[in-house]
DNA sequence: TACAATAATTGTATTCATACAATCATTTCA
DNA sequence: TGAAATGATTGTATGAATACAATTATTGTA
């Protein structure tokens, strides 16, 4: 059986439209988790990436598409919290592996349950629509938890 | 007939996770619409909000969940580049009405054009999927753009 | 071995976003 | 009318995001 890739065009324009509606309309979201976990946003973002697994400080600051510089600030701002935790390489002495600790994975806990006002266009689509959406959004999470390279 | 109405526990879940998808994987979206325009993005949102009418500087701040000060600073800057013009207020002299320039509306324009790299989890959905999705993004957009309170 | 490339770090500088105090004109209302 | 509230403005202060230069240690390679 072959599977029907869709088309690039396709899929990139939903997220063009997603992001510009989603960073458009996102409200107070991002104070809110800030908020919520007494930490700036960029702190957020890395123990997220972080959540998938280790990984050097190098490879982080291209997943942030930030520099090394940055990425050694945020890490250490995250590790006196007790978030992460840096590893020498076992491979190369010249890096450093950093992981995420369990209090880390609470903060990123709390992220999740951080909610904000739903837009009245999400509120507007009828009931089949909204059950439609979210079955394709499990599907999203589902491959975006199991890789975690965006 | 009468009209199903989501729950309002689904459409909640959906926008929390479709804005902490969006957020973290955003990439360089903002950088990209700054770089393209020459704006700040705070410049970049209020010129959106202004898109959908005439408002004053009061009700511009509360639509950005910002203060008042911000919003004249910003509107300031965007007078100085020709983007919008304030008017006296017809039935309050003590407000002003701010409306977005032609000039205004084409920046508008060229962010929406602005793309990113789309994330793997969304190519990764079948055709059917994205063809559902883009049918109810459809909506949501023709929504938002009738009604610009969000 | 000597030199270039890589990984992390420290330090500096700039722009943005955001919040707050204080002021002035206008409007509303007791 | 007088006092309180509203809308806009100017100015100030602070934290955050981002970029860049320079340094050190390690690794890879000519």
């Amino acid at each position: 059986m072959k599977k029907a890739v869709p088309k690039q065009s396709d899929t990139d324009f939903i997220w063009q439209t997603l992001v510009a509606w989603v960073m458009d309309s996102r409200g107070d979201w991002r104070r809110k988790v800030t908020d919520a976990t007494g930490l700036p946003f960029s702190r957020i973002r890395a123990l997220k990436r972080l959540g998938a697994g280790p990984m050097t400080l190098k490879d982080l600051a291209d997943a942030m598409s930030t520099d090394a510089p940055a990425a050694t600030v945020a890490i250490n701002d995250l590790e006196n919290r007790g978030l992460v935790e840096r590893y020498p390489h076992p491979e190369n002495r010249r890096a450093k592996l950093v992981a995420i600790t369990a209090a880390g994975r609470s903060v990123v806990t709390t992220t999740h349950r951080v909610i904000e006002t739903t837009p009245s266009a999400l509120q507007n689509l009828s009931t089949t629509d909204i059950k439609t959406l979210r079955n394709i959004l499990d599907k999203i999470v589902a491959h975006q938890e199991s890789r975690a390279e965006d």
